[in-house]
DNA sequence: TATGAATGAGGCTTCATTCAT
DNA sequence: AATGAATGAAGCCTCATTCAT
């Protein structure tokens, strides 16, 4: 059943978040799925070949975040700011979690799904993009689908740098998540006064 | 010698960028380098151990060519061009290697050494901004510290896109580099006329 | 039904010749004979326990040319030539079956029942050879019963000498049987003018 | 050095005549040559990969034996009771060895190389057969070294019915190697007074 | 009688690391 | 400092067999 199949992947989230792509063994995986070891190869063909259903798992998670908290019908920068602080949120509950997964899929030869997992994403963020161009609050000069890219590259990678470098300090945190906004802001035209 | 040390650390990026982390072998390396396997024990203590030395190699050349090429006294426009095109090129030399040093120092202990090797890189950029920010030609209410780990955090997630995602399409790197351009024009506040 | 016994026998042939005793999966068998997995086990206790039903279908075989070619009227000359010609080309048709075969009831507890396998196709010979003694076109001396295995023995030696360390020349292979004949001609002290 | 692959060589000759190619491991020979798991690698491949240097060991012992026993000045038919009573000796002491071993051999992907393990066994035949023709005691018509292969041939088959199908009952194996023996005689067109 | 998903023991192999030379 | 043969722990995966349906 995929039941099963959802068993694995949940259970290969929860190790690879504890212990890293490295230290993931597919008998760490089948023990927290109450599986034999021989079953998890039944649903995939081998260790490596569950990261692109792990990072679809958490691109779905935080797109339904996102669909949560984000109102379509509000202005764009408060659109913007719960974005930011969402993404930054899932990034910090999520800890080691993304860079691990991004370590697993860049590691293995599954690299190139990459883009066929992000496109929703990429596209709930044109769809924003296209109607805040539509209302005339941002640029009209801009390309809303690249843009998108561009936008979820930036606050992703900027959210990295918070976990990777710094020491999670609540102040400092504040003060980037704001410098980021307003360097979105800018840079999406959006009328400062 | 210090000269067998950067040998082992050259044919390790080689090795890497050709077979990806999982794969590359302590074999390989010595092998490619010339010399002993043991030989590789007494200038690393362990395999993951070059990975912080690679990291630094790779951000020091692109430091060089960045100095090489960024005239220090452009316009800030010129200088955000050419360090696009720099760093587009650069991805595009290495190609899978940025990738791949990032999973191989995500996946090793090392992943908090990322900071320093890359203070260098964020120092010289936040020198760019202060020094156009002296003049007046960006906005003043930017941060050039956290600016200057924001613009290259986009710029090189905008790069790492184009080689993952993207056939390598001279055309569509071309737009898109021009959309990322004027996404941080605007960012920065540069006036557009 | 007995049918689908038979059908699983001809399914392990087919995958035996193709592959190999190492190599050859329950999994396959199954599937070339179009049943499920578990099906296999109600028919046979084991995977070896095929062998030995492979070899008796086989030999069957092998005794059923034999019985259509050979005349039982005809002179020891003609016969033999015709025994030869036929096993020779059995082998051929059948390429690594025999070995594979034979490499399969080795390695399984089931070598022993050979002899009893083997039984029917040592009777035929040892018939031929009584009717040629009965007549006193072969020598007086020769003990029937033993001599028939010797003369299995020799001929599929020499067969799957050929198929295995010869690119299979026609030439040569002419060449071989001629040789072999003229050796079994003299053995069974037929005359030669 | 030569002498540890020697080692292994000789343990997994061992290990393999006590417990059969299937179920001998990699563990068992290393740990009866006293050596790593990974050093049986340094050596050889694979598993499979034993099995043309353990043959070419047998070869060599029988061919040892042989030359050790056989006369080379002796008559023919003194020379072929030698040679019977030998190979069948030897069959006798390695019991399961050359059944087994062919087993392995024909299971792993070296059948190949049977021809040139087999070659200097051939060869001294030929030389056998060759000196006996020049003194006229065999017949001119023979081909020596297609009859080589045929002697070995069926001197082997009949050895291995013996332990293969027999209980191995002095008194019978004294008739069957005589009657082999008569056989070949007259093959080879020994004069038979 | 038939199914096929599930099992789980266990083997082969890899490869980072060591150490005697 | 350099070597490279030897080590051996450890993990991925296979696949014969079982069993609930």
């Amino acid at each position: 059943m995929e039941d099963k199949k959802a068993r694995i992947i949940q259970a290969a989230i929860e190790v690879l978040s504890s212990k890293g792509i490295e230290k993931t063994k597919v008998s760490d995986i089948v023990k927290r799925a109450g599986i034999a070891q021989g079953t998890f190869y039944l649903y995939f063909p081998s260790k490596l070949a569950v990261m692109p259903s792990i990072a679809e798992v958490m691109v779905q998670k935080t797109l339904s975040y996102l669909e949560k908290n984000v109102d379509p019908e509000a202005a764009i920068q408060e659109q913007l700011q719960v974005l930011i602080r969402t993404v930054f949120q899932l990034q910090n509950e999520e800890r080691e979690k993304t860079a691990l997964l991004f370590a697993g899929l860049a590691s293995s030869e599954y690299l190139k799904e990459w883009e066929s997992i992000y496109a929703p994403y990429y596209k709930w963020m044109s769809t924003l993009l296209g109607k805040a161009q539509a209302r005339g609050t941002i640029r009209s000069s801009l390309d809303v689908n690249r843009t998108a890219r561009l936008l979820i590259g930036i606050i992703e990678s900027a959210a990295e740098q918070i976990y990777l470098y710094d020491q999670i300090d609540e102040m400092e945190a504040k003060v980037q998540t704001d410098e980021l906004y307003t360097f979105i802001k800018h840079a999406l035209g959006i009328e400062v006064l």
